[in-house]
DNA sequence: ATCAGATATTTTGTTAACAATCCTGTCAAC
DNA sequence: GTTGACAGGATTGTTAACAAAATATCTGAT
């Protein structure tokens, strides 16, 4: 309860964070499944997490349920989102549907440089998962598909990415096999190696692989964590 | 000026709006190009056109810069964004990924009752040419791709294609030759006809060609309205 | 002990006043 | 006549206080 109003954590680089940096740090920490889905989010813990005015978390908190990453909910406050099973399908059908031509156009357009830092991109991420460490591990996976939008160079399609990646940390975390980590990242070497032969139709073929094999690993029947819905599971009094 | 807390135009319905429909709203006048790009977009003009107070203002013109319909500039305003010749490029390629996947979904989806609907909308767009109401026809011409949308049931997408559509409307308004409309309801006729046929393929396919045929039709060099660059256009004295 | 109701506290939503910035028009100086 | 500075007005951005709703706590009865 502490009402000092100067910064508490890490956020205080300069005197203020935008709201968009807000927005990009709470990304990442969905991401990384720091935030799992149905945290509530509220406004003066934030407010005391960033240092910053209530104005700002508002309008934070709206734009990331304008992406669907948080639910807001009348008079209740925000939420992490909790991604249905529909949503879960909604969310890969888009991203089978986008990734297999931002691959290709990845490939047409990546520069030398380009897949020399992609090559250093899968460098980290091996280290990541030798090193066991888990969130660096899922965030670098999820960078990874970040990283091919940046090199096609179109930023709506790398915006539509940005959210599709977090929803899909949210779905992993609620419908996804225990063991499973986001991505195999053979998957992502294998692409790489499109990336080098400049074969645009096989990184594409690669990604639509590599999507289909995330959504097959989901067990879209039975959710696990997040908000349960109590109301649908005890509606009929007694066991159903 | 006046403080009348009533709400002035049509928008008083019941008793107040959400932000998300004057979201809808202004992204409507945007469609129909009633809102040309640059428009100066003043909070307290809309605070009077819509009845609201300025917080929900606020963050109406939040949402829609989040979307990129709106270009907000710190202690400048709100102004209907004005694409550049690369966003529109952009625009069009994620378009042109997106639109055929979702031709192709919405005819392996479309209920008897939902080729009636396309049916009668085409309709409605030949009768809006017929009768030269160009608003009319530019907002059935656009919210026939978002019919398609809907058929597709995938709301990701459709969530993406109101804002695609609606940059469309921007970048036809700058870009456009005087004389085209943003869609010729030919190509939407022979889409309906694959919807009959029930080939999702031939949907496919005369998307990508419908969606070309509008890009080529741009003038991506030459803006016509829309916020010219006047330090670019002017920066060395004298004429260029 | 459990549950219902009432009260208190916390949290969210809204409003209004205040501060800061920008635009416009004016006036003086060159 | 043009340029520059300056002041007034208008618009945006922020803060703080207030209102409303929901949650938590407490009491009392069955």
């Amino acid at each position: 309860m502490a009402a000092a109003p100067q910064p508490i954590n890490d956020a205080s680089i300069a005197d203020e964070m935008a709201e968009e940096d807000i927005v990009e740090r709470i990304f990442e920490a969905v991401v990384e499944q720091r935030l799992p889905p149905g945290t509530k989010l509220s406004e003066s813990a934030l407010c005391e997490a960033f240092g910053v005015g209530r104005m700002r978390i508002r309008r934070a908190l709206l734009l990331l349920s304008s992406r669907e990453v948080v639910d807001l909910q009348a008079n209740r406050g925000a939420f992490v989102a909790s991604p249905t099973p529909q949503q879960a399908r909604e969310v890969f059908e888009a991203r089978l549907t986008l990734e297999p031509t931002i691959a290709r156009l990845a490939v047409e357009r990546a520069s030398a440089e380009d897949i020399d830092n992609l090559t250093a991109h899968l460098v980290k991420e091996h280290a990541a998962h030798h090193e066991h460490s888990r969130q660096e591990a899922i965030r670098l996976s999820g960078q990874f598909h970040l990283l091919l939008a940046q090199i096609a160079a179109n930023s709506v399609m790398l915006r539509m990415m940005k959210e599709l990646v977090t929803r899909t940390s949210l779905i992993i975390g609620i419908f996804g096999a225990p063991s499973v980590t986001n991505c195999r990242d053979d998957d992502h070497e294998r692409i790489l190696r499109a990336f080098k032969a400049r074969d645009g139709q096989a990184a594409a073929d690669l990604m639509t692989e590599h999507l289909r094999v995330i959504e097959g690993g989901l067990e879209l029947g039975t959710q696990k964590g997040g908000a349960v819905d109590l109301i649908d599971l005890f509606a009929r009094k007694g066991r159903a």
